[in-house]
RNA sequence: UGGGGAAUCGUCUAGCGGCAGGACUGCGGACUCUGACUCCGCCAACCAAGGUUCGAAUCCUUGUUCCCCAGCCA
């Protein structure tokens, strides 16, 4: 970004300033372990951005590693959209891609360790016992009539498991810790289940027994040499069961987790599981949709890698529980095209205007510059003629002085081009204006007119040239600041049914008709759009990404 | 009613015993061939009550409010 500044402290980064000056800390090196269940959104991006960008600034590195314990619910699909969208944020891990499974054969070398110490058992209770005997937040629990099998014991049945001899649900393998403790995590959390006939997109049917998070990720963290290994809130409570682990395995490395706050932003949903469900539900158009706070959602959007770094250093990383405005975002967004994005002019709502002192058959080629603040950015040709369109929103039979645009009997200046005068409003038989008669000034281009002073500027399209366009207007999808928190009502409830308008009768310069998709401009006075995948070339299709600051809407508001 | 966390402008965030600062938003103005951008200015906060101290957002005590935890999910 043209204003970027170095990455503000937190208290993550003062925690490693601080080990790698008393020497605690070697190299730094952080993971990204997300488990390929869905597609990664704006709040995996806060995480990404923190792990990796304090590898880069610290020199150090950060591994991805798909964490892939629960094969249920994973998928090849995943995996792939995964890595694209953490390269696309400009991310490389070069050759740390790992996989929690890749790990399947130590962590069941592990689990025999802790079966040997007499740290680990085979459990037959079913699930809802497990429940029962676990007690509750503020009852302690029992202890497991299986918690004293002996050693020899454990070993032969955890075998079995592995050997798929037992039924799904029938034993696990759960840690022998205290079924008294305060801390719900320490009562024999499980760490093994048996799972039949599940094909892992990695391991294929190699196992029927599978890891849980809890054991799979603090060996995992010590096996790759992590050293922080950051997480989000809820996990705060399972860290004595992350340092328990360590401690009681072979393992000479003991990473440390450190726990941050999960990004929340208004007005939508950072889930995995509820942006599931709107994808299952076809609230949207799949993972990629535009109005999606997925990876995959923001770039078809047309949001740069940029954007979402900028954004992600703005908020910064504390372990306070917060809701980011869409402000915030949007600010980061606009700043970034601003910046990058050439301008064109689109009109939205066209309204036929003649310029009736202008020779019937003539075109002239005007250089618009495609950028007002970069010359470097070059210029376009775009052509005025007598039929032109301005939008509808631009003109009024009469106005007072506030209202900047084309009036009757009144003057504005057409975008890199001349000055008109609108002479007569034509109307059809229900009174609707259909046309307007306008006069132009042909010492106008380029120059100021003499003598009076015009204030206004409107942008417009040659009706000769400009090219029909349809354009997609995103607003935020749901009409409540925190859809998820209302206890009243389910979030899905709060869709904004309007998040979606699509203009199908738009008209663009020609020129960005053509686009590949996946480039954004501004249009100006409109807002700044994306060339959509959908374009085709006899009919390009554009996304809003997000409009200008309007302050004229605020005082016509007020009004 | 158990355990783990968090409380600073509207929002996000800095502060680490010595002037409460920044960003976003909002408001006002300047500039303008984008009612954009840019620039200038303004509004705006230490959860509460005690205590320690020359001095407290910061240390101590007691409260209050909010979040998370009872998956063989992560």
């Amino acid at each position: 970004m043209s204003n970027e500044s170095n990455t503000p402290t937190n208290f993550i980064r003062q925690i490693i300033e601080k080990e790698l000056a008393e020497g605690q800390t070697k190299i730094v090196h952080t993971r990204f372990p997300p488990e390929p269940n869905g597609y990664l959104h704006i709040g995996h991006a806060k995480s990404i951005c923190l792990n990796f960008g304090l590898a880069e600034d610290y020199n150090g590195v950060c591994n991805l590693r798909f964490d892939d314990t629960n094969p249920h619910k994973e998928d090849q699909e995943y995996i792939d959209a995964i890595q694209e969208d953490v390269r696309w944020l400009g991310f490389d891990w070069d050759d740390r891609l790992f996989y929690s499974s890749d790990y399947f054969p130590k962590l069941y070398e592990f689990a025999v360790e802790l079966i040997k110490a007499g740290k680990a058992y085979v459990c037959d209770l079913s699930a809802e016992e497990v429940r029962e005997y676990r007690g509750s937040l503020t009852e302690k629990g029992k202890d497991s009539p299986h918690r004293n099998r002996s050693v020899e014991e454990n070993l032969e049945l955890f075998e079995g498991m592995k050997e798929g001899m037992f039924e799904d649900g029938s034993r696990t393998l759960r840690a022998k810790i205290d079924m008294g403790s305060p801390n719900i995590n320490m009562r024999d959390p499980a760490l093994y289940r048996i799972r039949h006939g599940v094909v892992h997109h990695q391991t294929g049917d190699a196992w029927c027994i599978y890891p849980m998070y809890d054991f799979t990720h603090p060996i995992s963290d010590a096996l790759e040499g992590i050293n922080y290994s950051l997480c989000t809130l809820e996990f705060e409570d399972h860290r004595p069961f992350y340092d328990w682990i360590i401690d009681n395995i072979s393992v000479s490395c003991h990473p440390r987790q450190i726990e941050f706050s999960r990004l929340n932003l208004e007005y939508t949903v950072v889930s995995k599981r509820k942006l599931t469900q709107l994808v299952d539900e076809k609230v949207v158009n799949g993972w990629d949709d535009p109005r999606m706070p997925t990876l995959a959602g923001l770039r078809r959007r047309g949001v740069s890698p940029a954007s979402i770094k900028e954004f992600s250093r703005r908020i910064g990383v504390t372990k306070v529980d917060g809701t980011i405005e869409m402000g915030a975002l949007e600010s980061c967004i606009r700043e970034d095209l601003d910046r990058s994005a050439q301008r064109r002019m689109a009109v939205l709502n066209p309204l036929k205007v003649v310029i009736t002192n202008y020779p019937e058959e003539q075109l002239e080629a005007i250089s618009a510059p495609n950028h007002p603040k970069n010359e470097s950015m070059g210029a376009r040709p775009i052509n005025f003629g007598r039929e032109l369109y301005i939008d509808r929103d631009d003109f009024r039979e009469s106005a007072n002085k506030k209202f900047k645009r084309l009036v009757l009997d009144k003057e504005v200046r057409l975008r890199n081009s001349y000055v008109i005068r609108c002479d007569e409003v034509i109307k059809d038989e229900a009174g609707e204006i259909i046309e307007l008669r306008c006069s132009y000034d042909p010492e106008t281009l380029g120059a100021n007119p003499e003598g009076r002073k015009v204030k206004g500027v409107i942008h417009w399209v040659s009706a000769k040239e400009g090219v029909k366009a349809e354009l997609r207007l995103y607003d935020r999808l749901f009409n409540h600041p925190t859809p998820d928190a209302d206890k009243e009502k389910h979030f899905l409830e709060h869709v904004n049914e309007a998040s979606l308008t699509v203009i199908e009768n738009a008209v663009v310069e020609p020129l960005v008709a053509t686009e590949e998709a996946g480039k954004s401009f501004q249009f100006e006075r409109e807002g700044y759009y994306c060339v959509d995948k959908d374009s085709t070339v006899g009919k390009p299709v554009f996304n809003r990404v997000v409009t200008l600051r309007d302050s004229w809407a605020k005082i016509e508001n007020s009004n």
